[in-house]
DNA sequence: TCTGGGGTCCTAGGACCC
DNA sequence: TCTGGGGTCCTAGGACCC
Protein backbone atom coordinates (compact mmCIF):
# COMPACT_ATOMS: atom_id res chain seq x y z
CA UNK A 1 0.00 0.00 0.00
CA UNK A 2 1.19 3.34 -0.87
CA UNK A 3 -0.34 5.17 1.62
CA UNK A 4 1.32 8.10 3.61
CA UNK A 5 2.73 6.77 6.93
CA UNK A 6 0.62 8.54 9.69
CA UNK A 7 2.52 11.17 11.84
CA UNK A 8 1.15 10.43 15.46
CA UNK A 9 1.99 12.64 17.81
CA UNK A 10 4.72 11.14 20.25
CA UNK A 11 3.38 12.64 23.38
CA UNK A 12 -0.12 12.65 24.98
CA UNK A 13 -2.20 15.29 24.40
CA UNK A 14 -5.14 17.70 25.64
CA UNK A 15 -7.75 18.57 23.38
CA UNK A 16 -10.70 19.98 23.99
CA UNK A 17 -14.03 20.19 21.83
CA UNK A 18 -15.89 22.67 22.66
CA UNK A 19 -19.95 22.27 21.40
CA UNK A 20 -22.50 25.53 22.09
CA UNK A 21 -25.92 23.63 23.49
CA UNK A 22 -28.87 24.39 20.70
CA UNK A 23 -26.62 27.60 19.93
CA UNK A 24 -29.25 29.18 17.63
CA UNK A 25 -32.23 29.68 20.13
CA UNK A 26 -29.46 30.04 22.62
CA UNK A 27 -28.06 33.21 21.53
CA UNK A 28 -31.74 34.17 21.00
CA UNK A 29 -32.62 33.76 24.61
CA UNK A 30 -29.88 35.34 25.50
CA UNK A 31 -30.62 38.32 23.42
CA UNK A 32 -34.29 38.67 24.42
CA UNK A 33 -34.83 37.70 28.44
CA UNK A 34 -38.82 36.86 27.21
CA UNK A 35 -37.64 33.91 25.23
CA UNK A 36 -35.75 31.97 27.93
CA UNK A 37 -36.94 28.62 29.78
CA UNK A 38 -39.59 28.85 26.58
CA UNK A 39 -39.61 26.41 23.78
CA UNK A 40 -37.87 28.68 20.65
CA UNK A 41 -36.89 27.47 17.50
CA UNK A 42 -35.27 28.94 14.43
CA UNK A 43 -36.08 28.45 11.03
CA UNK A 44 -39.41 30.71 10.36
CA UNK A 45 -37.69 31.27 6.80
CA UNK A 46 -37.99 28.01 5.51
CA UNK A 47 -40.88 26.37 7.60
CA UNK A 48 -38.33 24.13 8.92
CA UNK A 49 -36.65 23.90 12.01
CA UNK A 50 -32.71 24.34 12.19
CA UNK A 51 -32.54 25.01 16.06
CA UNK A 52 -34.75 24.02 18.76
CA UNK A 53 -33.86 25.18 22.34
CA UNK A 54 -33.95 22.46 25.14
CA UNK A 55 -37.46 23.25 26.51
CA UNK A 56 -38.52 22.36 22.45
CA UNK A 57 -36.84 19.77 22.58
CA UNK A 58 -38.68 18.23 25.70
CA UNK A 59 -41.66 18.47 24.45
CA UNK A 60 -40.59 16.17 21.10
CA UNK A 61 -39.52 19.00 18.74
CA UNK A 62 -36.26 18.61 16.82
CA UNK A 63 -34.13 19.80 14.34
CA UNK A 64 -35.56 19.05 10.52
CA UNK A 65 -39.29 19.24 11.37
CA UNK A 66 -41.85 20.90 9.95
CA UNK A 67 -43.06 23.72 11.60
CA UNK A 68 -46.92 22.82 11.08
CA UNK A 69 -45.28 19.82 12.66
CA UNK A 70 -43.81 21.05 16.08
CA UNK A 71 -46.90 23.49 15.91
CA UNK A 72 -49.01 20.95 16.73
CA UNK A 73 -46.99 19.44 19.78
CA UNK A 74 -46.50 23.24 21.20
CA UNK A 75 -48.97 25.83 20.13
CA UNK A 76 -47.65 28.87 22.16
CA UNK A 77 -43.84 27.51 20.07
CA UNK A 78 -41.97 31.02 19.54
CA UNK A 79 -40.98 30.55 15.65
CA UNK A 80 -37.88 32.61 14.92
CA UNK A 81 -36.37 33.09 11.77
CA UNK A 82 -32.56 32.29 11.82
CA UNK A 83 -30.43 35.35 11.79
CA UNK A 84 -26.55 34.35 10.68
CA UNK A 85 -25.09 37.18 11.18
CA UNK A 86 -25.79 37.47 14.48
CA UNK A 87 -25.18 33.84 15.36
CA UNK A 88 -21.88 34.44 13.32
CA UNK A 89 -20.54 37.35 15.74
CA UNK A 90 -21.29 35.46 19.21
CA UNK A 91 -19.73 32.58 17.57
CA UNK A 92 -16.48 34.76 17.11
CA UNK A 93 -17.12 35.95 20.53
CA UNK A 94 -17.38 32.24 21.84
CA UNK A 95 -14.23 31.20 19.81
CA UNK A 96 -12.02 34.71 21.36
CA UNK A 97 -12.87 33.47 24.72
CA UNK A 98 -11.31 29.81 24.17
CA UNK A 99 -8.44 31.75 22.65
CA UNK A 100 -7.62 33.48 26.32
CA UNK A 101 -6.85 29.41 27.10
CA UNK A 102 -4.79 28.87 24.48
CA UNK A 103 -3.57 30.31 20.64
CA UNK A 104 -4.17 26.35 18.99
CA UNK A 105 -7.95 26.53 18.09
CA UNK A 106 -9.76 25.27 15.29
CA UNK A 107 -12.91 27.46 14.35
CA UNK A 108 -14.97 24.02 12.52
CA UNK A 109 -18.13 24.92 12.59
CA UNK A 110 -20.05 28.15 13.90
CA UNK A 111 -20.92 26.29 17.27
CA UNK A 112 -18.11 24.40 17.71
CA UNK A 113 -14.17 24.48 18.29
CA UNK A 114 -11.64 22.31 19.13
CA UNK A 115 -8.59 23.94 21.27
CA UNK A 116 -5.32 22.14 21.96
CA UNK A 117 -4.46 22.90 25.90
CA UNK A 118 -1.55 20.07 25.89
CA UNK A 119 1.10 21.69 28.40
CA UNK A 120 -1.10 24.86 29.82
CA UNK A 121 -1.53 23.68 33.06
CA UNK A 122 1.15 25.57 34.83
CA UNK A 123 0.08 28.33 33.05
CA UNK A 124 -3.36 28.19 35.20
CA UNK A 125 -2.34 26.13 37.66
CA UNK A 126 -5.22 24.13 37.17
CA UNK A 127 -5.44 20.25 35.89
CA UNK A 128 -6.86 20.04 32.11
CA UNK A 129 -10.64 19.03 33.26
CA UNK A 130 -10.44 22.31 35.59
CA UNK A 131 -9.73 24.47 32.52
CA UNK A 132 -11.71 22.85 30.28
CA UNK A 133 -14.85 23.81 33.38
CA UNK A 134 -13.20 27.31 33.42
CA UNK A 135 -13.92 27.44 29.63
CA UNK A 136 -17.67 26.89 29.49
CA UNK A 137 -18.06 29.00 32.46
CA UNK A 138 -16.56 32.13 30.71
CA UNK A 139 -18.76 31.32 27.86
CA UNK A 140 -21.57 31.09 30.17
CA UNK A 141 -20.82 34.28 32.04
CA UNK A 142 -19.55 36.40 29.38
CA UNK A 143 -22.18 35.52 26.53
CA UNK A 144 -24.74 34.14 28.21
CA UNK A 145 -25.28 31.14 26.30
CA UNK A 146 -23.82 27.24 27.91
CA UNK A 147 -21.81 24.85 25.65
CA UNK A 148 -20.74 21.45 26.25
CA UNK A 149 -17.05 19.79 27.00
CA UNK A 150 -15.36 17.33 26.03
CA UNK A 151 -11.33 16.30 27.02
CA UNK A 152 -9.49 13.72 25.56
CA UNK A 153 -5.92 12.67 23.76
CA UNK A 154 -7.43 13.18 20.43
CA UNK A 155 -10.14 15.32 18.00
CA UNK A 156 -12.55 12.34 17.65
CA UNK A 157 -12.08 11.32 21.25
CA UNK A 158 -12.75 14.84 22.79
CA UNK A 159 -15.61 14.85 20.30
CA UNK A 160 -17.37 12.20 21.43
CA UNK A 161 -16.91 13.30 24.97
CA UNK A 162 -18.54 17.02 24.19
CA UNK A 163 -21.55 14.61 23.04
CA UNK A 164 -21.57 12.36 26.19
CA UNK A 165 -23.72 15.07 28.63
CA UNK A 166 -25.50 17.56 26.93
CA UNK A 167 -26.48 20.25 27.73
CA UNK A 168 -23.75 21.75 29.94
CA UNK A 169 -21.54 18.95 30.49
CA UNK A 170 -18.03 18.68 30.84
CA UNK A 171 -16.92 14.96 30.23
CA UNK A 172 -13.07 14.54 30.60
CA UNK A 173 -12.30 11.28 28.94
CA UNK A 174 -8.58 9.77 30.33
CA UNK A 175 -6.97 6.99 28.57
CA UNK A 176 -7.66 4.92 31.14
CA UNK A 177 -11.35 5.12 30.53
CA UNK A 178 -11.77 5.15 26.75
CA UNK A 179 -12.72 1.00 26.44
CA UNK A 180 -15.62 2.50 28.60
CA UNK A 181 -16.51 4.96 26.49
CA UNK A 182 -16.13 3.37 23.42
CA UNK A 183 -18.44 0.22 24.78
CA UNK A 184 -21.24 2.68 24.94
CA UNK A 185 -20.59 4.27 21.72
CA UNK A 186 -22.12 3.29 18.59
CA UNK A 187 -20.95 3.33 15.37
CA UNK A 188 -22.74 5.77 13.64
CA UNK A 189 -21.54 8.22 16.43
CA UNK A 190 -18.10 8.26 15.28
CA UNK A 191 -17.06 11.48 13.98
CA UNK A 192 -16.10 10.30 10.27
CA UNK A 193 -18.59 7.13 10.23
CA UNK A 194 -21.23 7.42 8.11
CA UNK A 195 -24.35 5.13 6.97
CA UNK A 196 -22.28 3.72 4.26
CA UNK A 197 -19.56 2.71 6.80
CA UNK A 198 -21.85 1.50 9.55
CA UNK A 199 -23.28 -0.77 7.29
CA UNK A 200 -20.06 -2.41 5.88
CA UNK A 201 -18.78 -2.69 9.52
CA UNK A 202 -22.14 -4.36 11.05
CA UNK A 203 -21.85 -6.77 8.49
CA UNK A 204 -18.81 -8.05 9.93
CA UNK A 205 -20.55 -8.56 13.25
CA UNK A 206 -19.16 -4.96 14.96
CA UNK A 207 -21.37 -3.07 17.00
CA UNK A 208 -19.59 -0.51 18.97
CA UNK A 209 -16.57 1.96 18.49
CA UNK A 210 -14.71 -0.52 20.70
CA UNK A 211 -15.75 -3.45 18.34
CA UNK A 212 -13.97 -1.21 16.07
CA UNK A 213 -10.71 -0.71 17.99
CA UNK A 214 -10.46 -4.06 18.78
CA UNK A 215 -9.81 -5.21 14.94
CA UNK A 216 -6.18 -5.11 14.08
CA UNK A 217 -4.91 -1.98 12.72
CA UNK A 218 -3.90 -3.71 9.23
CA UNK A 219 -7.79 -4.78 9.15
CA UNK A 220 -9.08 -1.23 9.65
CA UNK A 221 -6.70 -0.20 7.27
CA UNK A 222 -7.48 -2.72 4.64
CA UNK A 223 -11.42 -2.58 5.12
CA UNK A 224 -11.70 1.39 5.11
CA UNK A 225 -8.23 3.00 4.27
CA UNK A 226 -6.63 6.32 5.09
CA UNK A 227 -9.71 7.36 6.80
CA UNK A 228 -10.76 4.14 8.55
CA UNK A 229 -7.18 4.04 9.65
CA UNK A 230 -6.96 7.58 11.08
CA UNK A 231 -10.02 7.14 13.01
CA UNK A 232 -9.18 3.61 14.17
CA UNK A 233 -6.10 5.99 15.67
CA UNK A 234 -7.84 8.63 16.54
CA UNK A 235 -9.87 6.59 18.83
CA UNK A 236 -7.10 4.77 20.75
CA UNK A 237 -6.22 7.69 22.10
CA UNK A 238 -3.12 8.28 19.16
CA UNK A 239 -3.88 11.50 17.73
CA UNK A 240 -2.99 12.16 14.68
CA UNK A 241 -5.66 15.17 13.68
CA UNK A 242 -3.63 18.22 14.54
CA UNK A 243 -5.85 20.77 15.62
CA UNK A 244 -5.67 23.77 13.07
CA UNK A 245 -5.68 27.54 13.00
CA UNK A 246 -5.20 27.76 9.87
CA UNK A 247 -8.02 30.31 8.46
CA UNK A 248 -10.14 29.08 5.30
CA UNK A 249 -8.66 31.35 2.85
CA UNK A 250 -9.30 29.49 -0.69
CA UNK A 251 -12.06 27.35 -1.38
CA UNK A 252 -11.73 24.13 -3.85
CA UNK A 253 -15.55 25.00 -4.73
CA UNK A 254 -17.91 27.29 -3.95
CA UNK A 255 -21.82 26.34 -5.26
CA UNK A 256 -24.86 28.31 -4.78
CA UNK A 257 -28.22 27.15 -4.78
CA UNK A 258 -31.72 27.66 -4.11
CA UNK A 259 -35.07 25.72 -4.11
CA UNK A 260 -38.22 27.40 -4.58
CA UNK A 261 -42.05 26.41 -4.37
CA UNK A 262 -44.16 25.75 -6.72
CA UNK A 263 -42.02 23.81 -9.54
CA UNK A 264 -41.62 25.50 -12.33
CA UNK A 265 -41.33 24.88 -15.92
CA UNK A 266 -40.86 27.95 -17.38
CA UNK A 267 -37.77 28.56 -18.48
CA UNK A 268 -37.46 31.72 -18.54
CA UNK A 269 -38.48 31.86 -14.74
CA UNK A 270 -35.51 28.98 -14.24
CA UNK A 271 -33.10 30.49 -15.95
CA UNK A 272 -33.20 33.89 -13.60
CA UNK A 273 -33.22 31.49 -11.07
CA UNK A 274 -29.76 30.14 -11.88
CA UNK A 275 -28.40 33.17 -12.93
CA UNK A 276 -28.60 34.55 -9.33
CA UNK A 277 -27.30 31.67 -7.80
CA UNK A 278 -24.49 32.70 -10.42
CA UNK A 279 -24.08 35.98 -9.35
CA UNK A 280 -24.23 34.90 -5.74
CA UNK A 281 -21.14 32.17 -6.60
CA UNK A 282 -19.49 35.10 -7.95
CA UNK A 283 -20.09 37.54 -5.31
CA UNK A 284 -18.46 35.14 -2.95
CA UNK A 285 -15.90 34.08 -5.06
CA UNK A 286 -14.64 38.03 -5.16
CA UNK A 287 -14.81 38.27 -2.07
CA UNK A 288 -11.95 35.79 -1.52
CA UNK A 289 -10.01 37.37 -4.22
CA UNK A 290 -10.51 34.07 -6.31
CA UNK A 291 -10.62 32.88 -9.78
CA UNK A 292 -13.03 29.72 -11.23
CA UNK A 293 -12.30 27.94 -14.05
CA UNK A 294 -15.01 25.20 -14.67
CA UNK A 295 -18.33 26.11 -14.16
CA UNK A 296 -21.25 23.58 -13.67
CA UNK A 297 -25.14 24.39 -13.74
CA UNK A 298 -27.61 22.27 -12.49
CA UNK A 299 -30.81 21.79 -12.34
CA UNK A 300 -33.06 20.28 -9.47
CA UNK A 301 -36.69 18.42 -10.42
CA UNK A 302 -39.45 17.94 -8.33
CA UNK A 303 -38.34 13.85 -7.44
CA UNK A 304 -35.07 15.09 -6.64
CA UNK A 305 -33.21 14.19 -9.28
CA UNK A 306 -30.76 16.21 -10.27
CA UNK A 307 -29.41 16.81 -13.84
CA UNK A 308 -26.31 19.08 -15.08
CA UNK A 309 -23.69 19.72 -17.21
CA UNK A 310 -20.60 21.11 -16.47
CA UNK A 311 -17.51 23.21 -18.74
CA UNK A 312 -14.30 24.79 -18.75
CA UNK A 313 -14.28 28.67 -19.12
CA UNK A 314 -11.94 29.97 -21.42
CA UNK A 315 -9.88 31.59 -18.87
CA UNK A 316 -10.43 31.92 -15.14
CA UNK A 317 -12.33 34.50 -14.06
CA UNK A 318 -13.85 35.85 -11.31
CA UNK A 319 -16.47 37.69 -13.44
CA UNK A 320 -20.10 36.35 -13.70
CA UNK A 321 -20.67 38.46 -16.66
CA UNK A 322 -18.10 36.68 -18.37
CA UNK A 323 -19.41 33.26 -17.36
CA UNK A 324 -23.00 34.22 -18.47
CA UNK A 325 -22.31 32.96 -21.64
CA UNK A 326 -21.58 29.83 -20.87
CA UNK A 327 -24.10 29.57 -18.31
CA UNK A 328 -27.05 30.68 -20.55
CA UNK A 329 -25.41 27.53 -23.35
CA UNK A 330 -25.34 24.90 -20.90
CA UNK A 331 -28.84 25.93 -19.35
CA UNK A 332 -30.08 25.47 -22.81
CA UNK A 333 -28.80 21.89 -22.66
CA UNK A 334 -30.10 21.21 -19.55
CA UNK A 335 -33.06 22.34 -19.73
CA UNK A 336 -36.17 20.33 -20.76
CA UNK A 337 -39.18 21.84 -20.89
CA UNK A 338 -41.40 19.01 -19.92
CA UNK A 339 -40.09 18.77 -16.56
CA UNK A 340 -40.84 20.98 -13.42
CA UNK A 341 -37.97 22.04 -11.62
CA UNK A 342 -37.42 22.84 -7.71
CA UNK A 343 -34.23 24.28 -7.63
CA UNK A 344 -31.27 25.79 -9.59
CA UNK A 345 -27.71 24.90 -8.50
CA UNK A 346 -24.57 26.83 -9.93
CA UNK A 347 -21.17 24.91 -8.68
CA UNK A 348 -17.63 26.79 -9.36
CA UNK A 349 -14.48 24.76 -9.36
CA UNK A 350 -10.95 24.65 -10.68
CA UNK A 351 -10.62 27.90 -8.21
CA UNK A 352 -7.12 29.57 -8.09
CA UNK A 353 -6.65 32.90 -6.30
CA UNK A 354 -6.75 35.80 -7.93
CA UNK A 355 -3.46 37.45 -7.32
CA UNK A 356 -2.71 38.17 -10.97
CA UNK A 357 -4.53 37.70 -13.75
CA UNK A 358 -3.53 35.85 -16.32
CA UNK A 359 -4.01 36.90 -19.87
CA UNK A 360 -4.22 34.66 -22.60
CA UNK A 361 -2.42 35.62 -26.22
CA UNK A 362 -5.68 35.96 -27.30
CA UNK A 363 -7.88 37.99 -24.69
CA UNK A 364 -8.11 41.65 -24.83
CA UNK A 365 -6.69 43.36 -21.59
CA UNK A 366 -9.05 45.83 -21.94
CA UNK A 367 -11.99 43.65 -22.33
CA UNK A 368 -10.48 42.18 -18.84
CA UNK A 369 -10.25 45.45 -17.24
CA UNK A 370 -13.50 46.60 -17.85
CA UNK A 371 -15.49 43.41 -16.81
CA UNK A 372 -12.81 43.64 -13.72
CA UNK A 373 -14.33 47.08 -13.50
CA UNK A 374 -18.24 46.35 -13.66
CA UNK A 375 -17.55 43.40 -11.17
CA UNK A 376 -16.22 46.07 -8.25
CA UNK A 377 -19.27 48.55 -9.34
CA UNK A 378 -21.34 45.16 -8.33
CA UNK A 379 -19.53 44.84 -5.51
CA UNK A 380 -19.84 47.98 -4.07
CA UNK A 381 -23.62 48.71 -4.88
CA UNK A 382 -24.22 45.15 -3.03
CA UNK A 383 -22.29 46.69 0.28
CA UNK A 384 -24.24 49.65 0.10
CA UNK A 385 -27.91 48.52 -0.96
CA UNK A 386 -27.90 44.41 -0.98
CA UNK A 387 -26.91 41.64 -2.77
CA UNK A 388 -28.95 41.15 -6.45
CA UNK A 389 -29.60 45.23 -6.45
CA UNK A 390 -27.47 45.77 -9.48
CA UNK A 391 -28.01 42.40 -11.44
CA UNK A 392 -28.08 40.85 -14.77
CA UNK A 393 -30.81 41.59 -16.91
CA UNK A 394 -31.52 38.13 -17.21
CA UNK A 395 -33.16 38.26 -13.42
CA UNK A 396 -35.45 40.95 -14.84
CA UNK A 397 -38.18 37.84 -15.09
CA UNK A 398 -38.40 37.97 -11.43
CA UNK A 399 -38.87 41.25 -10.87
CA UNK A 400 -41.60 41.97 -13.34
CA UNK A 401 -44.06 39.05 -14.71
CA UNK A 402 -42.90 39.62 -18.09
CA UNK A 403 -43.33 35.92 -20.04
CA UNK A 404 -42.52 36.53 -23.03
CA UNK A 405 -39.90 39.28 -23.10
CA UNK A 406 -36.81 37.88 -25.42
CA UNK A 407 -35.35 41.05 -25.76
CA UNK A 408 -33.12 41.05 -22.93
CA UNK A 409 -30.38 38.71 -24.36
CA UNK A 410 -27.70 37.86 -21.81
CA UNK A 411 -24.84 37.27 -24.78
CA UNK A 412 -25.54 40.67 -25.97
CA UNK A 413 -24.08 42.22 -22.70
CA UNK A 414 -21.32 39.17 -22.14
CA UNK A 415 -17.94 40.88 -22.65
CA UNK A 416 -16.97 38.02 -24.36
CA UNK A 417 -18.13 34.85 -25.59
CA UNK A 418 -16.89 31.74 -24.30
CA UNK A 419 -15.34 30.46 -27.33
CA UNK A 420 -14.68 26.71 -28.13
CA UNK A 421 -14.83 25.04 -24.41
CA UNK A 422 -15.64 21.58 -23.65
CA UNK A 423 -18.21 20.27 -22.39
CA UNK A 424 -19.42 17.04 -20.50
CA UNK A 425 -22.59 15.71 -19.34
CA UNK A 426 -22.12 15.09 -15.24
CA UNK A 427 -24.02 12.65 -13.91
CA UNK A 428 -25.32 14.03 -10.83
CA UNK A 429 -25.23 11.38 -7.62
CA UNK A 430 -27.58 10.87 -5.46
CA UNK A 431 -27.28 13.81 -3.17
CA UNK A 432 -26.76 13.33 0.63
CA UNK A 433 -30.28 14.00 2.34
CA UNK A 434 -29.65 14.96 5.66
CA UNK A 435 -32.33 16.22 7.97
C1' DT B 1 -41.96 16.35 6.44
C1' DC B 2 -41.23 13.63 -0.03
C1' DT B 3 -36.70 17.04 0.57
C1' DG B 4 -31.62 22.77 3.04
C1' DG B 5 -27.44 24.80 1.67
C1' DG B 6 -23.13 24.69 2.02
C1' DG B 7 -18.41 22.24 1.96
C1' DT B 8 -14.03 18.55 2.26
C1' DC B 9 -11.09 14.59 1.47
C1' DC B 10 -9.88 10.14 -0.56
C1' DT B 11 -9.34 6.46 -4.04
C1' DA B 12 -9.15 4.29 -8.40
C1' DG B 13 -8.01 4.52 -12.89
C1' DG B 14 -6.47 6.69 -17.12
C1' DA B 15 -3.03 9.58 -19.63
C1' DC B 16 1.46 10.46 -20.24
C1' DC B 17 6.49 10.27 -19.54
C1' DC B 18 11.02 8.10 -18.97
C1' DT C 1 6.56 -6.32 -32.31
C1' DC C 2 6.80 -7.39 -27.77
C1' DT C 3 8.06 -6.67 -23.25
C1' DG C 4 9.18 -4.02 -18.08
C1' DG C 5 8.98 -1.07 -14.35
C1' DG C 6 8.08 3.15 -12.26
C1' DG C 7 6.67 7.85 -11.60
C1' DT C 8 3.42 11.97 -11.86
C1' DC C 9 -0.72 14.35 -12.72
C1' DC C 10 -5.53 14.70 -13.35
C1' DT C 11 -10.35 13.54 -12.87
C1' DA C 12 -14.72 11.41 -11.43
C1' DG C 13 -17.24 9.90 -8.02
C1' DG C 14 -17.97 8.10 -3.37
C1' DA C 15 -18.32 9.16 1.40
C1' DC C 16 -18.54 12.26 5.01
C1' DC C 17 -19.19 16.68 7.71
C1' DC C 18 -21.97 20.87 9.76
Amino acid sequence: MSEGRLTLSSYPKAILHIDADAFFTSVEQALSPSLRNRPVVTGAERNIIACASYEAKRLGISRGMALFEARKLCPSLHVLPSDYETYSLYSKKMFDIIRKYTPIVEEYSVDEAFADITGMRKSFHASYPDIAAMVTKQIHDELGITASVGLSLSKSLAKLGSSFRKPRGVTAVPGRYIHILLQHTALQEVWGFGSNTVNLLEKFGLKTAYDYICKPEKWASKKLHRPGLEIWHELRGNSVWPVSTEEQEIYASISKSKTFTPASSNKDYVFARMVKNLESAFIKLRRYSLRAGRLSVILRDKDFRHTGLEARLNRSTSSAMHALPLARELFESVFDGRVAYRATMILLDKIETDSEEQYSLFTSPLKVEASRRLSKVVDATAALYGKHKLSSGATMYLHQSIINDREIAPERRSLELPGESERKRIKIPRMDVKV
